[in-house]
DNA sequence: CTGTTAGCGCTTTCAG
DNA sequence: CTGAAAGCGCTAACAG
């Protein structure tokens, strides 16, 4: 109880709601009435919007600090029908990716003075739906997310709240979104892999409607297209990330369809791809190339690392952050979609086929 | 605008949403007139306490349904003075130990029918008293946090919000915890080192006044004296896992002290550690062996694998999240702390020294 | 510059 | 079983 500036009342106080679970906050009107003015009064000086003198307003700073006041935030979104909350909705936090896009949107989000709500829905359509309508609920001043379907988006819309997809795009109502070039970064990469010599590369891809996916796999089509090489469709393999079944499927691939390079279309299928490989002894890049889209530190720690094509994931989640004050501070021009650059980073797991 | 059951007035609903930003909610009141009740009745019926005709509650959900009514979740928790929200602050989701620990916690959270609200505070404590007010203001129905100082959860308990440490303890205010054995744990991972014959182990910890860190220094000073092995004091080093000097400062303690092991006391400082070997040029294990405490993915996956302490990370929240929900339901016992066992997980880091 | 007044949308007695 | 009435804590007109 000591090394911190409680006075002994507030630390009784602590020892007492612990004890009885039965602590009635400081209101608005505590504070007016320590400092002997009306709630209205208190409500401007401690919120800082309308007219208060110096002296009203020092008096009022002081007893809430005193008293330890903490505005309510429930009544304040009542009265107000907003709040500074933006919810953001990624698939999953033990993804390195939406980590790092949650960082960002929470970078940004807090220089703005919001509040972010972190809420993981696991890629699943009902939790996502079952996390909107908690932001609707909870009048939230804007929505982000990575969508895993449409009714969320939707919802949130309907009930005039602004949405920003990242990542991919799912909507059929108005909204922002924020993007990486997934057909190109998939075209370049596939591009790598052809101009190495590659004629048998195998595409992982996650079995969805998702848009990121489906562009990943026409830049892979395209980058086909253009060197002007067939396209053995077998190769193409969609996949469930969660399934317990994944590295069965890649495994059967290799042995049925013999590709001499792999192009995983995120990190979590680069690392089943990865731990196929290596449970089977086969060696990168000699026996096969490997290019994953994402990169995620272990692709760096490795050996040999993995070629990727790196997203800008932090900045992604900054952008979508940005748009969303606009909108929130009620820009209402047209929908906006912002496209980042995705880039090849070249490591030891690609080469030439071995001859 | 196809492919979602959406009522064409729905539909028109979000367009005007988007253009306009003005939609004015649905309120309890809509619900109860478009079912011809009052309100008080379609409360009853919509959450489901108190009595109602099977006819009303029907026609109440009905009109609920169609109108696409959410419940406005200040208004209830302004009433009810408590909401079903659960704070969760942790100091870095990009580190894969803290998206597990709010992975279980997660888990266990929702089954319960609580929300998780998440917020990341960089360890910093200034933002994470920030996070405490918010969640003061939110009435929170209780906290989780991995305290980074004593002040936020001390707020929370003098607010009558129960609060469960997880991961470290600091809180000089009663309250509960979930931790891991540290102590043992480092002994454990010492022991091993010494029983391989290494007698200069450097061990690096994080330099702050967390329980986690003084613990694992404490298990590591154990091993020794149990060992019968002198320590010495300089190949102890206290480092800011932030620090952009970090590697340095490990690059300096290797060439001044000469440590033939290293036993990192996390995660991130073992993957400074692997950097700072790997940059140099030495190799695991034979020129120098290394040890972490928290068993994440990358240490499997690198050649040769780390020796590391597993926690039993994703439990560790799910217990924490269960102690959350016990004292939220009212319960009301003296503070529990619960202390989960480590494991040594031996990979190829770890061999005997270089004779 | 300040206080009075009137709700925000919901739940909860309390009568019927 | 249902409705009327009151009020949670805050803010925003609007008069002073």
């Amino acid at each position: 109880m000591d090394g911190l500036n409680l006075t002994p009342e507030a630390a009784d106080a602590a020892v007492a709601a612990y004890a009885s679970a039965h602590v009635k906050p400081v209101t608005l009107a505590d504070v007016a009435r320590a400092a002997g003015t009306s709630a209205s009064t208190a409500s401007r000086a401690l919120s800082g919007r309308g007219y208060v003198s110096a002296e009203a307003r020092e008096r009022l700073l002081l007893a809430a600090e005193r008293l330890g006041y903490v505005a309510d935030a429930s009544a304040r979104t009542l009265k107000q029908k907003t709040s500074r909350v933006v919810g953001v909705v990624v698939s999953d936090l033990r993804n390195q990716f939406y980590a790092d896009l949650a960082a960002g949107v929470g970078q940004t989000l807090s220089a703005a003075d919001y509040q972010m709500v972190l809420l993981p829905d696991h890629a699943d359509t009902v939790r996502e739906t079952i996390g909107a309508r908690t932001f609707v609920a909870m009048r939230a001043a804007g929505v982000i997310l990575t969508p895993a379907g449409r009714e969320a988006t939707s919802l949130l819309v309907r009930n005039g709240i602004p949405v920003v997809e990242v990542d991919r795009r799912l909507a059929d109502v108005p909204c922002d979104g924020v993007v990486v070039d997934n057909e190109r970064g998939a075209r370049v990469a596939t591009a790598h892999l052809l101009g190495l010599g590659h004629r048998r590369i195998a595409l992982l891809v996650v079995e969805t409607d998702w848009t990121s996916d489906a562009g990943r796999l026409r830049g892979y089509r395209q980058a086909h297209a253009e060197a002007g090489v067939p396209l053995d469709e077998r190769l193409i393999l969609p996949l469930r990330e969660e399934a317990a079944e994944t590295e069965g499927l890649i495994g059967q691939l290799l042995d049925e369809h013999r590709p001499t390079a792999i192009f995983a279309a995120n990190n979590v299928l680069a690392e089943h791809a990865w731990r196929v490989l290596r449970d089977r002894g086969l060696r990168l890049p000699r026996d096969v190339s490997l290019v994953g889209f994402d990169d995620v530190r272990w692709m760096e720690m490795v050996d040999p690392g993995i070629t990727a094509i790196a997203q800008p994931t932090v900045d992604l989640g900054r952008a979508a952050a940005r748009l969303l004050v606009e909108r929130a501070n009620g820009f209402s021009g047209p929908p906006v979609t912002e496209t980042l650059p995705p880039s090849l980073i070249l490591r030891g797991s690609t080469a030439p086929p071995a001859p």
